[in-house]
RNA sequence: GGUUCCGUAGCUCAACUGGAUAGAGCAACAGCCUUCUAAGCUGUAGGUUCCAGGUUCGAGUCCUGGCGGAAUCACCA
């Protein structure tokens, strides 16, 4: 049990024995001490003095006078106006560093046998490359997956490709009108780019046959866009393909992979890895085929021509389309399938989607509508809506060419690695592999944890022109801070690294060392609120704190050179301690930290 | 217009979920390398937490009403 829950116990039986009343747990809360009072833990005592008819002051006195007398590990406290703040004996600060500094899974739980929680995330389109907010999206879903199994779930990573679809038929259509058989080969481009480029190229088109039409036609421009012949064949393509037409088929597939050629590249870069890859081709079939068994069990209901529809008036909401008059499925659907195909796969306890929040009216009726089809694992959705990155400019927009492209701002961020590394001159006792990696680790290190730092469902500005710092609270700082210790750990030398602890008296442990032992002390609860809370953010604000309180006692005080043996063998351990949480922070974020840089 | 989310230093973000005097980093200014890596450390300056009420011992955080911004309300995904 840890000290701060065998203190709150003994405070409710300390206000049961003093004045005869049992409080809530909910109301004892126990925070760390500011640094600018003396202490370790802060008791509130606010919400007892109605219970205790005392001032606050003299509740403190009477709680905190009997639980110096009642837990061992308390030696003092102090009051100050309300906050009862409590000083426990230093043995116990290094009575956890003892305990702690040989574990290599510190912070992380060990695995509970429970049903799994499956994380979806990068849902990406096949028509498109990925932009820096496909990397939100895959960061977050990587590190909240990666974060949950520290915290001890069972995770199972999932991908749910967008392969099918009105869009892609429209990439395939300019392709099939203006490619003039141009392949990844032929023209070196990257499969997902060379796609990308004929969605654009089908944009361009369609929009000068729309000009046309409301010039010459009078036409509105949303009738226009419709009655375009372009659309028109796009749509009919997009018919061609639920029929299953070989030679549509064919184009399809044949697209589809060079797309997966390139994003894999783009995975791999990036870190991110899947257990198991959906595709809507796959899965829309199983959609329809529960919106037509929700529609014989009177569930859904069906309109004059054919299309069926959720009435969702019940819930607040209105009609929710779930197929088209023609049979055809729309995003809702697919959703049902793939929920219910991802239940029966692996009878999750939950199911997370990592969404943009642009979709959280889409998840809200995705739950209604399962709900109304009584599936028992409504429940067990849970979206995690993160917020947009933005530009200065406002949001990215395709069509006007201001979308940062995921493998150029990985480009930029490691040639601003290369450079930094070498303005700084350290790259002399480096072999050539060594510093590819390096600026790969560090370039990426500092794009994931600018974007990882930020709260999740917080929208988010990133300035190109700015491009992404180095110094400060960044990943470069952490990664430099984990290199130092490193380096003095290595001149320690095995043996004295891997010794056993030396006793040292506690007295003699300065302000620097507890401050930062404490810090160390939060990790693994910081781990499980960050699970609880799904967010990475928790995990960076965390490390960066911990990676300050370091570089304070790195400043003020040497490991190696102090000439107290006992002292210095200590710091040895509280170094090794800290460069291994440091490292298995990052690691929750996807981020490798060097041992030289 | 309805619904949801957001509004904190010039800028980018925190604030232990209602707790003490709202904290960091960038940018600015002033210091610290003969000493374990200066991608570091220390200091100065910067705030009516959008506004007005309310709830209570206590509000950046909760409730109401404004103001400003974003998303969404598609037979797009």
């Amino acid at each position: 049990m840890k000290v701060e829950e065998k203190i709150a116990s003994a405070v409710i039986e300390i206000i049961k024995d003093n004045f005869g009343q049992v409080v809530a747990p909910e109301l004892v809360t126990i925070t760390k001490t500011r640094k600018e009072f003396e202490g370790d833990f802060t008791l509130v005592v606010f919400p007892f003095v109605k219970i205790a008819r005392r001032s606050p002051e003299q509740t403190a006195e009477i709680i905190g006078g009997s639980l110096v007398k009642e837990v061992e590990e308390v030696i003092g406290y102090n009051v100050i106006k309300g906050f009862l703040n409590l000083t426990l004996a230093p043995e116990f600060w290094l009575d956890f560093l003892k305990k702690e500094m040989n574990n290599t899974n510190f912070g992380f739980q060990p695995e509970r046998k429970e049903n799994p929680v499956v994380v979806e995330y990068s849902s990406p389109n096949t028509n498109k490359p990925l932009h820096l907010g496909h990397i939100r999206n895959n960061l977050l879903g990587w590190s909240v997956s990666r974060i949950l199994q520290a915290a001890g779930s069972t995770v199972k990573k999932v991908n749910l490709v967008n392969d099918r679809g009105i869009h892609i038929c429209k990439s395939m259509l300019a392709w099939m009108k203006y490619g003039e058989g141009e392949t990844p080969e032929s023209s070196g481009k990257k499969g997902d780019k060379l796609v990308g480029d004929y969605y654009v190229k089908f944009e361009t088109e369609l929009r000068k046959q729309v000009d046309q039409l409301v010039k010459k036609q009078g036409l509105a421009p949303e009738e226009a866009r419709r009655s375009a012949p372009l659309m028109q064949e796009a749509q009919e393509l997009l018919r061609k393909w639920e029929l299953r037409d070989p030679d549509t088929i064919a184009v399809w597939e044949k697209m589809n992979g060079w797309v997966y050629e390139g994003f894999d590249q783009t995975y791999k870069r990036l870190g991110v890895d899947f257990d198991k890859i959906y595709f809507e081709s796959d899965t829309y079939l199983l959609g329809k085929k529960l919106v037509k068994e929700g529609l014989e069990k009177g569930f859904f209901f069906q309109k004059e021509d054919g299309s069926v529809w959720a009435d969702l008036s019940d819930f607040k909401l209105d009609e929710k389309l779930l197929l088209r008059a023609d049979g055809t499925s729309v995003y809702m659907t697919q959703d049902i399938g793939t929920a219910q195909l991802r239940y029966d796969d692996f009878q999750p306890g939950k199911m997370v989607y990592v969404v943009g929040n642009e979709q959280n009216y889409h998840f809200d009726v995705l739950k209604k509508v399962l709900k109304k089809l009584e599936k028992p694992y409504a429940g067990l959705l849970h979206h995690l809506s993160y917020g947009m990155v933005e530009l200065p400019e406002g949001k990215m927009k395709s069509r006007e060419g201001t979308v940062v492209d995921a493998d150029d701002l990985m480009d930029e961020m490691v040639e601003t690695a290369r450079k930094t590394t070498e303005e700084l001159g350290k790259t002399q006792d480096i072999g050539e592999q060594e510093k590819k990696h390096l600026y790969h680790i560090i370039g990426l290190g500092a794009l994931k944890y600018f974007i990882l730092k930020v709260d999740p469902k917080k929208n988010m500005l990133f300035n190109p022109a700015e491009s992404i710092d180095f110094n400060g609270n960044t990943g470069p700082f952490i990664q430099y801070t984990h290199a130092r210790i490193r380096s003095i750990l290595r001149k320690a030398g095995q043996q004295r690294v891997e010794g056993i602890m030396p006793s040292i008296e506690a007295s003699k442990l300065n302000v620097k060392e507890k401050n930062l032992l404490k810090t160390l002390y939060d990790f693994p609860a910081v781990v499980m609120e960050a699970s609880e809370e799904l967010s990475p953010a928790q995990i960076a604000n965390y490390i960066y704190e911990l990676c300050k309180e370091f570089n304070q006692f790195y400043h003020d005080y040497s490991v190696l050179n102090e000439p107290d043996k006992d002292i210095s063998e200590f710091r040895i351990r509280l170094s090794q301690l800290t460069a291994r949480t440091v490292k298995n922070g990052m690691e929750l974020l996807g981020i490798e930290v060097p041992e030289k840089m």
